[in-house]
DNA sequence: CTTGCATTTTACCGAACGGTCAACTAGCAT
DNA sequence: ATGCTAGTTGACCGTTCGGTAAAATGCAAG
C-alpha cells in the first residue's frame, strides 16, 4: 500500500503544476503520466477519470493553502485587521515566488479552474464553490471580530466577506494579464477599504 | 465580396457564444463550422488559425460592450459615480438574462479568456490586457471627475480605477462558481466604497 | 471568350484526446 | 503451493484535434 500511495500521489504531484500554469482542458493524461513515470493503465486504477484526478488536485492545494498561509494568517493572537493583511501579503509573496521559478503569474488555481469549467461541470463547480464558502467563512469571522473589538464599525459581516474574497480573486486575475504580482502589491490592501453595510435592523 | 463577409461573420457569429459558454481549448473548429454552416476550408481562407479566431470574437464582444452598456454607463451627462452604478446594473441585467435564456451564469468572457489563455499565449494576453487597460481609463475619468465635483474625496484615481475593475471581475468570478447573478446585484454596489489614496503629494 | 482572383469544397494529414482491456507481476494469507 | 488481490504493463479503441492542399466553383474585368 506504501508503494500504491506513492503512485497515486506522484500522479497528483505530476498533475499539480500542469493544471495550475496551464488550464484543464490544455493537460492531457499522456503527460501527466509522462512526469509521474507512470503507465496509463495504472492512472485509471487509482482515478476512474480525468475529473476525479482534478478534484484531488484542487483537495491538495485546498489543504496546502489551509495548513500553510490561511493558518498562519487568520492567526487569533493577530489583531483581525492585521490578518487579512497577512493574507494580501502571502498571496502576493506567493505568485512572485512562482513567477520567479516559473517566468509566469500563475494566479489562483481555484480562480482559474473555476472560470474554466463551471459552465461544464456541476460536480466541479460545487467542489470549487466549496472551496470559496470555507474561504469566505474565514474572512467572515475575522470581520465579525474586528467589529466586536470595536476596530472597525459594525457591517454586514458576511457580505462584505463575500466582497472581500471577490475583490481578491479580482486582483489575481488582473495581475494574471499583466503577468505582473507587483499589482498585488498596489491594490492588495485596498481590501480593507471594502464596507458593506447592515440592512434593515 | 458581401457573401464573403457574410462568411466571415458567421463564423464568427457562431464562435461567440460557444467561445463565451464553454472555453478556448473546448470549443473545436470543426463544432464551429457545423454551427456557421461552413467547410473547415473556408474557415482556414479566412482565418489562419484558430487564435486569429479567437481575436476577432474579442474584438467583436469588445465593440458589443463599448457601443453598447458602456456607452450607456459613462455618459457625460450622468453625474460621475452614477456611472458606475449604472455599469454595475447593466452587468448584473445582462449576466441575469444570460442565465434565463442560456440556464447558466456565462461571466464575462475576457476574464474568463484571461485565465484561461495567458500563461500560455502572450499575444492573447496582451489583447485581453488592452480591453482591460481601456476599462480602466473609463473608471479612471469618472473617478477623477467625481474628485473634480467635490462628490468624493481626493484618491489615487488610476490605482482605484483598477481596484474597481478587478472587483468587478472577482465579484463575475465568484457569481459564475455560484451560478448565481444575484451575487453582482448583492456585491457589486459596494464598489464604490474601494478607495486608493493618493501616496506621496 | 478568356483570364484571373476570391471563395468553396472535399479529402486528407499526423498527433493527441480520454478511456478500455486483457495479460502479467508481486506480495500475502491460507 | 495455491489462490486472491492490488498494482502494473502496453497495446489498443474510436474520436477529435488544429491545420493543409488541391481541385472545383463563381464571378467580374479585359
Amino acid at each position: 500500500m506504501n508503494i500504491a500511495t506513492d503512485t497515486r500521489s506522484r500522479i497528483i504531484a505530476a498533475a499539480k503544476p500542469r493544471f495550475h500554469s496551464r488550464s484543464y482542458a490544455n493537460v492531457g493524461i499522456q503527460e501527466i503520466c509522462e512526469g509521474a513515470g507512470v503507465q496509463k493503465g495504472s492512472f485509471y486504477h487509482f482515478f476512474p477519470s480525468k475529473r476525479d484526478l482534478v478534484m484531488a488536485v484542487i483537495d491538495e492545494f485546498a489543504d496546502e493553502w489551509a495548513n500553510g498561509f490561511v493558518a498562519e494568517a487568520f492567526d487569533p493572537a493577530l489583531p483581525p485587521m492585521e490578518r487579512i493583511d497577512y493574507l494580501i501579503d502571502a498571496a502576493y509573496f506567493w505568485q512572485k515566488s512562482i513567477k520567479q521559478v516559473h517566468g509566469r503569474m500563475l494566479g489562483c488555481i481555484f480562480g482559474n479552474l473555476t472560470l474554466e469549467v463551471s459552465t461544464q461541470d456541476d460536480i466541479l463547480r460545487a467542489k470549487l464553490l466549496a472551496i470559496f464558502t470555507r474561504a469566505k467563512s474565514r474572512f467572515k469571522e475575522t470581520l465579525e471580530q474586528a467589529v466586536a473589538t470595536g476596530t472597525i464599525p459594525p457591517l454586514d459581516a458576511g457580505l462584505t466577506a463575500e466582497a472581500m474574497l471577490a475583490y481578491l480573486e479580482g486582483v489575481i486575475l488582473l495581475a494574471k494579464a499583466q503577468n505582473d504580482p507587483e499589482l498585488l502589491y498596489r491594490l492588495g490592501p485596498a481590501i480593507k477599504t471594502l464596507r458593506i453595510e447592515l440592512s434593515g435592523g
